[in-house]
DNA sequence: CGTGTTCTTGATGATCATCAAAGGTGGTGG
DNA sequence: CCACCACCTTTGATGATCATCAAGAACACG
């Protein structure tokens, strides 16, 4: 809401600060960082720190949602099943995101790490009693779920509305988007996913996920210097895609 | 529903009457459910009611976002405008739904109205200012955000992954509930919204509706017995189609 | 160095968009 | 009150996009 007080905490962010917000998620998109020293100190008190390899799954969908979690480091993906077997890809999450906040009983969807991971945890019981104590939290709380309502439904429009190449251009601007906030260095970008997982997310099949990739390879569009990574040379290109240049 | 009749009594209204909740969104759905009567009057006191006819915008995507709406009386839908002109449907909404509460300076979608209707309109600082004071305010819209963000997640799910026919089907299935949760009478569905505006929701044509719907009455799945009115005479037809029994 | 997984590429076909036109329905003004 | 008009809906014909099926290549891993 105000930026004036993230830069203005940055400022005077110490050595040994930094240490404990990491274990919290970053200042910049983690649960507290509207908190002040002493409340930050407050929620580390009840947290606590897990490791985690690839492919393990956080939590199932359906399971009792006894923790929330944020994810200090490593990425990994929400996922909805389907009744036929096949999954629907609802989003992907960095360091510093929040994970399995809800208010019902249950988890509404299930967590998978790409890669290995460290993350926060906290009870959720704990967690309610601390937004009693910590408004500021709960507000922070509540900016974080609108954030991420616009970002599905952009995804929605993405999904709904627009052509195999254009999905998939979309995409990689937005990872590229993300990466910035989390201050990736230069034009590469990690991308643990796989060529599956981002056709589910993008309600396509992997084969045309690929067809699109090496079509903008072939185009000069995108780069792939090594597994995992991508790089973006011609963002216009990606941009007048998404926004249906060919179309007018 | 003849809108001189509740124009009048909400014009008489008084505080710590019955009717007060039913401005301010019923209580099963509305933002102030889980108020005092007392909160209930300083909410109320804040409030203004609005009518407007069928087709209003409410506001523009990218407004700035200067009010918080809750319908009181009639249908709405949410819109986002793509470069090409056409437009995505993000969702509807019904008596007692919230519209237009974000943290960032403007919406992020357009809203229009169906029908005609009747809103009660609260100004951004007032309502920042009532959630200072009634921290159960600023709770309840926590669980609606959630609610909101769980449903557009379903939404994503039908239109990456189902075709046409299941999500037409997912659609009314949905209708029917949340026509459950405002108490209509019967099997009849209210549906103020046009084949353009389904096909937009669902990520279709309007022809692959129409088609669609033809599809279904054929089967004898549904009924239209009047214009913008569905009977679902099969609702386990239309799960099975959803949950792809066709594939198994 | 083999083996399983992921990625690429090709061929084919189904689903659904597009284009087109006619039949309904409600609203409006004569 | 009726007639006209705009809009919504239905239905048909055609074709493009993308899913599916299939097989080989590249890669990571033990």
């Amino acid at each position: 809401m105000n930026p004036l007080d993230a830069t203005s905490r940055a400022a005077r962010m110490l050595p040994g600060d930094s240490e404990v917000c990491e274990t919290c998620g970053s200042r910049v998109t983690g649960l507290c960082r509207p908190l002040s020293e002493a409340a930050l100190d407050e929620v580390m008190g009840e947290a606590e720190q897990i490791a985690l390899g690839p492919r393990a799954m956080l939590f199932q969908e359906g399971e009792k949602a006894a923790h929330v979690f944020t994810l200090v480091q490593g990425t990994a993906k929400l996922t909805r099943l389907l009744p036929d077997g096949r999954e629907q890809v609802l989003g992907f999450r960095f360091v510093g995101d929040i994970i399995g906040y809800t208010t019902g009983e249950t988890y509404p969807f299930a967590v998978q790490l790409l890669t290995g991971a460290k993350l926060c945890r906290i009870e959720r019981p704990k967690l309610e009693e601390l937004m009693r104590r910590l408004p500021a939290l709960e507000r922070r709380l509540l900016d974080l779920c609108i954030q991420e309502l616009a970002a599905t439904q952009d995804q929605l429009v993405s999904v709904g509305r627009r052509p195999a190449e254009a999905r998939l251009a979309a995409f990689l601007l937005q990872l590229g988007e993300s990466g910035k906030r989390r201050l990736q260095v230069g034009t590469q970008l990690d991308m643990p996913m796989t060529r599956a997982d981002i056709a589910d997310f993008l309600g396509l099949t992997l084969e045309t996920v690929s067809r699109s990739f090496t079509a903008f390879r072939r185009r000069g569009w995108v780069r792939e210097p090594a597994h995992n990574v991508v790089e973006i040379l011609k963002p216009q290109a990606l941009h007048e895609l998404v926004d249906g240049v060919a179309f007018e």
